[in-house]
DNA sequence: CCATTAAATTCAA
DNA sequence: TTGAATTTAATGG
């Protein structure tokens, strides 16, 4: 294999030498699913694979758009930060997510900044080669629709729970999103973050969510072994914050 | 918010 | 694998 590029992710131990669609193992990715009604291959031809190292950041807020950034193995966090140099975590992403979207249609400049919570390997398509693979194939235009709708539906329900919900609610709502997504892993959630991270997701600060986890544990609610939190009965709290739970997921 | 201490992670030998 | 160095958590002012 002349000129592949051998990468090795510290987590899996895996070594990927094939970031070809064609050989893709990710079934979530938008783009595989699509790839055989895609039939200009410019398309997949084109495409950039990056590495980034864990805590790197690889889009940096009000640097100009170019093109989309699509997940093939990692996890994310995407975030805008506030007047006061307040970060504000915007979503957690992991593999087969599509990240900068919001910038794909008229926007020149990004209006998030995201950085890779751990290795990741990202797929870079520009956007003209994204428009054209759209413009010619309905069902991955209906694809990425069904997969905006649910980030609109999403972050619609975010303003609701921040202008809502008391602190102790939000974040156990975090916990929750978290766990949907991520799943557990040994009894912990399979996503270290730090409280400052769940804090600047929950719309708080970190000494808060450092309070509302230590009366969790007091309750038996969740453990915690550093960044790593446990939650033996998710339905508990759930139920604590279901009067505001009309929507759900992702 | 900041300062202090305890605890956990990382890193390199 | 260990422990020293660094980072992060927890608490109280």
């Amino acid at each position: 294999m002349p000129n592949t590029t051998n990468i090795l992710l510290k987590n899996s131990r895996k070594v990927i030498t094939d970031f070809s669609c064609a050989s893709c193992m990710n079934e979530d990715c938008l783009i595989k699913k699509n790839l055989n009604n895609i039939t200009n291959s410019a398309f997949v031809e084109n495409k950039k694979t990056l590495k980034c190292k864990k805590g790197q950041q690889f889009i940096i807020e009000g640097a100009p758009v170019n093109g989309l950034f699509f997940i093939l193995k990692g996890t994310v966090k995407v975030f805008r930060t506030g007047i006061n140099g307040r970060e504000q975590i915007v979503r957690f992403a992991k593999e087969g997510e599509i990240i900068g979207h919001r910038g794909f249609g008229t926007e020149e400049y990004y209006s998030i900044g995201a950085i890779a919570l751990k290795d990741t390997v990202l797929c870079y398509i520009s956007k003209k080669d994204l428009q054209e693979a759209l413009l010619e194939n309905p069902k991955f235009g209906y694809d990425m629709m069904l997969f905006y709708a649910n980030e609109l539906n999403r972050s619609e329900s975010k303003v609701k729970s921040i202008s809502q919900m008391t602190v102790r609610e939000r974040v156990i709502d975090t916990l929750l999103y978290i766990s949907r997504k991520f799943g557990d892993l040994n009894g912990f959630l399979n996503l270290p973050l730090s409280r400052k991270e769940y804090a600047d997701y929950a719309g708080t600060t970190e000494e808060q969510v450092i309070r509302v986890f230590s009366m969790l544990k007091k309750e038996e609610l969740i453990s915690a072994k550093g960044k790593k939190i446990g939650i033996p009965d998710i339905q508990v709290l759930k139920n604590e914050i279901s009067e505001h739970n009309y929507y759900l997921d992702t």
